[in-house]
DNA sequence: ATTAAATAGTTTGATGTTAAGGTAAAATGG
DNA sequence: CCATTTTACCTTAACATCAAACTATTTAAT
C-alpha cells in the first residue's frame, strides 16, 4: 500500500520533506525549550506538570500515554520532580500498584507561572505562518503522522 | 516581532499546530529508526555513516553541524561506531588538532546495505501525502524553521 | 617572540530514553 | 481457594544529549 512506483525524483522529494519536517519540529522545539534554560526544568517535567494541571492527579501509567514515553522513563522525570518538590507520589490505596502523581503548591505555582510564557513563545513561533498555512500544516502533519500508530 | 494579538483562538490554532508538527515528525521517525531495531546502529550512527559516505571524511566539527549535534555528543557517537569497527579517526598531520572520521570498509558495506531500505521506506511514508501536499509540507516547514536558528 | 584569543576535540555531570527483566498487586478462571 | 495472567511500577544497561569545563593546538595581535 502507498509504495506504487513514482520514480527518484519522487523519491529525492519525499525525503526532503521528511527533512524538512523533523528539523522544523526539532528546530521549533528546541527554541521552545530555550524558555527552560537556567531554569530547573526540562522538557519532559514540563510536560509532566502540564498533564498534572489540566487533568488533575494521573497515575504514572497514565502519564506515560499522554506524553508519548515509556513506564521506566516516566518513573526518572517523576524522581526528578519529586526530588525538586514540584510533585508527590500517592499510593492509591483502592488498587496498591498504582501510584497518584500529583501537584504540590510549588510544582502549580511552577506551572502557573511558565503556561503563559510557552503559549506566548508559540504564538510568536507560528507567527511565520498564517491562519491558513497553520491549518494546512495541521492537516498535513495528521495524514501523516497517523500513518503507522 | 510576530506578536501582534490574534485572540485566543489564534493560540488554540497555533499550539495545535506545533503539537501535530512535533507529533508527526517523531512518528515518522519512530516507525523510520524501528528499521534499525536488532542491528546494531542508531539513528545518530546512521547519521554519521550516511554524512560520511555522500560526503567523504569529515572533522568532527563538520559531523556536528550536518547532524545538528554538539561536538561532545559526535565524540560519543563516533566512539561508538569505532567500537563497532565501523569508522576510524585519523589525525590530521597538517592541523593536529582535527581527526578526520572514515568509512571502515564494514562501515561502507553497512551503509550501502541500510540506504536503500531507508529510501524505501521514506518513500512509503510520504506516499500518505499527494506530491502537491509534500511540497507544500516542506514550503510550510521551512518558513517555520528558518526563523530564530 | 610573547601573549591572548580562537578552534578541535574530550571529559564530566545531569537528564532523558528505550528495551528487557524483576517485583508486587490485582483480576481471572478453574 | 489456588494458579495463571495481567497490570503498574521499578531497576538496569546501554546509548543519546547538552552544557560547561578542560587540554592541546593554531592563529592573531602587539
Amino acid at each position: 500500500m502507498g509504495s506504487r512506483y513514482r520514480g527518484p525524483k519522487s523519491e529525492a522529494r519525499a525525503l526532503s520533506a521528511i527533512i524538512n519536517l523533523v528539523r522544523a519540529g526539532e528546530s521549533v522545539m528546541g527554541r521552545l525549550n530555550g524558555q527552560f534554560a537556567g531554569l530547573a526544568i526540562t522538557q519532559s517535567q514540563f510536560s509532566v506538570l502540564d498533564a498534572i494541571f489540566h487533568l488533575g492527579p494521573l497515575s504514572q501509567r497514565e502519564l506515560g500515554e499522554k506524553i508519548f514515553r515509556t513506564s521506566g522513563n516516566v518513573t526518572m522525570v517523576v524522581d526528578n520532580l519529586e526530588r525538586g518538590g514540584m510533585v508527590r507520589r500517592e499510593r492509591d490505596p483502592g488498587d496498591r500498584r498504582r501510584v497518584a502523581v500529583r501537584l504540590t503548591a510549588k510544582g502549580k505555582n511552577t506551572i502557573r507561572e511558565l503556561l503563559p510564557r510557552r503559549v506566548a513563545a508559540i504564538r510568536d513561533e507560528m507567527a511565520a505562518l498564517t491562519v491558513a498555512e497553520q491549518d494546512e500544516l495541521r492537516r498535513l502533519c495528521r495524514k501523516l503522522g497517523r500513518q503507522g500508530g
